[in-house]
RNA sequence: GGGCGCAUAGUUCAGUCGGCUAGAACGCUACCUUCACACGGUAGAGGUCACAGGUUCGAGUCCUGUUGCGCCCA
């Protein structure tokens, strides 16, 4: 969810600044997860297996599963309101995708890039299938460290093996030591007898061996280990298979432990070995086990025949176009990963085991085993002749057809406009736990398929976690339904909310409580509209401030129009480079605590006052605001933005939707100018702003509640801070809950009153019944102690000669102006509390 | 073993180029059913910025080391 809702701010965005937009959606085909859920649904329901089915009738099932069930993640998305090209929708099995695959696989065996071949390879012996290095996750596991003793087959003595799977001493074909170790270099070339296999098997020397890691000899199992199966080619050993796909034990292990699991095997071997007197210890080990990412089960190294990619040529253009900034990732520190990768990249084993998925388009002759790659299926043998050819039975990896995604679904290999177009493409949005699976290998594909990167932007999203920090999983089943939270708190408060917490390329602690940010949001946006409706008809200029008279402006609407001009600026900039948490927090910001803390509520002076042309001007600053504000934040909220946008008059035709309105702009310098918005004006803004805090303060100090209405008395600061406040009396006395404003020059408080010291004036409220002297000069006090710090420690700096001599004279003379501004104030309260004794 | 990241309020986290009197949300306290909103308002409390050094006029921010946690790769 959190992706998509990346991916739709960035298309909505994009339309309504007028680019032509596409986003192609579409699913993948899952191989293993999806075949495993099926099977498992069969022989739960009908108690078959796939075999029972056969083939064609299987697949049929998995098609009727995907019907019902593939639809799922589209429906989210659509839920969601993605602005998807839903009519471009595409599945890695459709027909031109799968020409994609069968093309790919051609070409790049007839470049000598794809090969098949008998290596050690992961297996999983739960879905029956190899697996690429990508799909095997280390854990780390409590295991244990056996020692076994192999006696010699002369009985001059025996050696002692470690290993941390016993039952794989069953398919060993050799013992091999360090050819320097002391310990055992005098027996290599002689034999051990292995035991309860009783066969007779070399010991051999080779410098791969650790010394220190067990005993210093290694039981050598080639058929079961990539070290081993190294060391077997070094040595001409027979590499002895001793298992079946499922994990159970072979033939080849012995009538003994033949049909037993692998694990069930280990206690035997295990518990006969000891039995034998040939366990010398057993030691207790701290290992990393490696599962199969789909089937959660440890993944059994293993000899096997498969289709391999050679990477190595494929990555170094791919690594390149990341380095040199072709292709950018952001945040950026994802290039070191990539590199680390694509600078240890292995071949990938593409074929599995399954029925779901692109059949390899590979066919073996029965008369003289000629293997024939093809498009279409051959009817002769090339090589002899012969007419039965044979399809290979597996299928390829789903990231093989996942990885030509952003040309296959173009329609490549055949050419079109819009392959030409669209591709390269601009920005993908993903998450970085497949950065190998997926992003590495597109770049590779698009510039050894199309010659060109296929996007110049990646954005890796956060990592949803639950609360206690658990990735989400379905097997933890801590996943939210995305439709029922969707229910409860509506789309807009899911995406908003996921985006609001989602901190730049960290992991992101999620709960559903959470999307009470966004609902509440939400429901504040709707509440500033309602307000809006109540005030009558839309404005008529509310599109632009063209004409609107300066004259007509008050200070905080001058305020409010350079606050919404830099909220403006720094979406625009947030989104350009990626930082969709600064855009949400900008625009929350700006829309709770200065429309409608502020703005909102300084308008209302005006329209309640019932003044047309003041009443006129106002409301067409504050739709000019409403429209803008809707649009800024139409991206992240799709659907209540739409709503308020026709609800409030700003779409003219009933069919216009805001996701093509034009995009808010910050005020031109121009515009700024002939309103009298600058920063001047803001400060005193906002100066004010403290000032009404200070004086609301003082009032709840002394329990006296807001809503009740005072005589309040302003002493500005100087000639320009009066001229200020006295532009605009009305909204400064609404805000400052006051019955009454009395500009003073100086005030002789008579009778009990309450002080409020800002930077523009200080504000006095006579409180003829409530004052406690005592307790309001202790007020004053501590007041006055604060400041007093603050100004410590600027006098400490500005009394530094480096400070004041190395720092920016920008830095230095901010600092003399708090500092002046600090002491008014002081010299202000000590007035007050001088007054008060 | 190698790499990457994190450590800031009770909790979850922002903090860009070193200028900070360290912010937000949630939670907490007091007051308020005021005419957009209690999914709310007003005011407030709350911090040894993990630790130890260093660079600098100035360090939450940069450098080195330590501790703890997370992830990736072997």
């Amino acid at each position: 969810m959190l992706n998509n809702t990346l991916q739709d701010i960035l298309v909505r965005q994009a339309k309504m600044r007028g680019c032509e937009v596409c986003w192609v959606p579409g699913t993948d085909h899952a191989g293993i997860a999806t075949q495993a859920r099926v099977e498992a649904f069969l022989l739960q329901t009908e108690e078959i297996t796939r075999h029972d089915l056969g083939r064609e009738k299987f697949l049929e099932r998995v098609w009727q599963w995907r019907e019902q069930y593939g639809g799922r993640i589209i429906g989210q998305l659509r839920r969601l309101g993605a602005a998807c090209d839903w009519r471009r929708e595409r599945f890695t099995l459709d027909p031109g995708l799968s020409d994609a695959v069968r093309e790919v696989f051609i070409r790049l065996y007839e470049k000598g890039l794809i090969y098949r071949g008998h290596r050690i390879i992961n297996w999983c012996p739960k879905s029956c299938t190899a697996l690429s290095d990508e799909e095997v996750t280390h854990r780390e596991e409590k295991g244990s460290l056996w020692h076994f003793r192999y006696p010699l087959s002369d009985q001059s003595g025996e050696v002692t093996v470690a290993t941390t799977r016993p039952e794989t001493m069953l398919g060993d074909t050799a013992v091999a030591v360090h050819p320097e170790d002391s310990r055992y270099r005098h027996l290599i070339g002689k034999l051990v007898r292995l035991p309860l296999a009783d066969r007779l098997i070399p010991i051999v020397g080779d410098p791969f061996v650790d010394q220190s890691f067990g005993s210093g000899a290694v039981k050598v199992t080639p058929a079961h280990d990539p070290n081993d199966y190294e060391i077997g080619r070094r040595h001409d050993l027979p590499m002895l298979d001793v298992m079946n796909d499922d994990g159970t034990m072979n033939h080849a292990a012995g009538a003994e432990f033949e049909h037993m699991d692998r694990y069930e095997c280990r206690a035997a071997v295990v518990e006969t070995m000891d039995e034998l007197g040939l366990l010398a210890k057993v030691e207790d080990h701290v290992h990393q086990i490696g599962y199969s990412e789909r089937g959660h089960v440890p993944v059994e190294p293993r000899l096997s025949e498969q289709w391999f990619v050679t990477m190595k040529p494929l990555a170094e253009p791919a690594l390149a176009a990341v380095e040199e900034g072709r292709v950018r990732f952001h945040p950026e520190r994802w290039v070191k990963t990539y590199r680390h990768w694509m600078e240890n990249i292995r071949d990938w084993c593409i074929s599995r085991q399954l029925w779901w998925g692109h059949r390899i388009p590979a066919y073996y002759c029965q008369s003289c085993s000629q293997v024939e790659v093809a498009r279409e299926s051959p009817t002769v043998c090339g090589k002899c002749g012969g007419r039965e050819l044979r399809q290979d039975e597996d299928v390829l990896d789903t990231w093989f057809s996942s990885w030509l995604w952003p040309f296959s679904v173009f329609g490549w290999p055949e050419s079109s406009r819009d392959l030409e177009k669209f591709y390269p493409t601009d920005a993908l949005v993903t998450g970085p736990d497949i950065i190998f699976f997926w992003v590495a290998r597109m770049i590779m594909a698009g510039l050894e398929f199309m010659g060109e990167i296929p996007f110049r932007d990646v954005y890796f999203t956060s990592i949803l976690r639950d609360e206690q920090g658990r990735k989400l999983s379905k097997s933890l089943n801590n996943s939210p339904d995305p439709i029922e939270v969707i229910e409860t708190y509506g789309a807009d408060a899911l995406r908003f909310t996921i985006i609001y917490i989602a901190p730049l390329g960290q992991d992101i602690r999620y709960s559903n409580e959470k999307c009470e940010i966004g609902r509440n949001f939400a429901n504040k946006i709707w509440n500033a509209a309602r307000f809006r409706l109540h005030q009558g008809d839309c404005a008529a200029d509310w599109q632009s401030l063209d004409s609107l008279a300066p004259t007509s402006l008050r200070p905080d609407d001058r305020w409010i129009l350079d606050r919404f001009s830099e909220t403006a600026k720094a979406v625009d900039q947030a989104l350009a480079n990626f930082r969709f948490h600064e855009y949400a927090h900008s625009i929350y910001e700006f829309a709770w605590n200065e429309f409608c803390d502020w703005y909102l509520e300084s308008a209302k002076a005006v329209l309640q006052s019932g003044e047309a042309i003041g009443r006129a001007a106002v409301l067409r600053i504050f739709d000019y605001l409403m429209s803008s504000l809707l649009r800024l934040l139409h991206p992240i909220m799709p659907f209540v933005t739409e709503e308020l946008y026709h609800a409030l008059g700003f779409a003219a035709e009933d069919d216009e939707s805001i996701m093509f309105a034009a995009w808010p702009q910050p005020l031109s310098g121009e515009v700024r100018k002939k309103l009298g918005i600058n920063v001047e004006n803001t400060r005193m803004v906002q100066e004010k702003f403290d000032l009404i805090r200070a004086l609301r303060n003082l009032k709840a100090a002394y329990k006296i509640p807001v809503g009740r209405k005072l005589k309040v008395v302003l002493a500005a600061k100087g000639e320009a801070e009066a001229d200020f406040l006295r532009e605009d009396p009305l909204s400064l006395a609404f805000l400052l809950y006051a019955s009454e404003v009395e500009f003073v020059e100086d005030y002789q408080p008579q009778g009990p009153t309450g002080t409020a010291v800002a930077n523009l004036a200080t504000a006095y409220l006579p409180l003829a019944e409530v004052l406690d002297l005592e307790g309001e000069r202790q007020r004053l006090g501590r007041q006055e102690e604060g400041l007093a710090e603050q100004i410590r420690n600027i006098q400490k700096k500005l009394s530094n000669q480096k400070f004041v001599s190395k720092a920016p004279p920008e830095v230095v003379r901010r600092e003399r102006e708090r500092l002046e501004e600090i002491q008014d104030r002081r010299e202000r309260i000590r007035e007050q509390i001088k007054a008060l004794a």
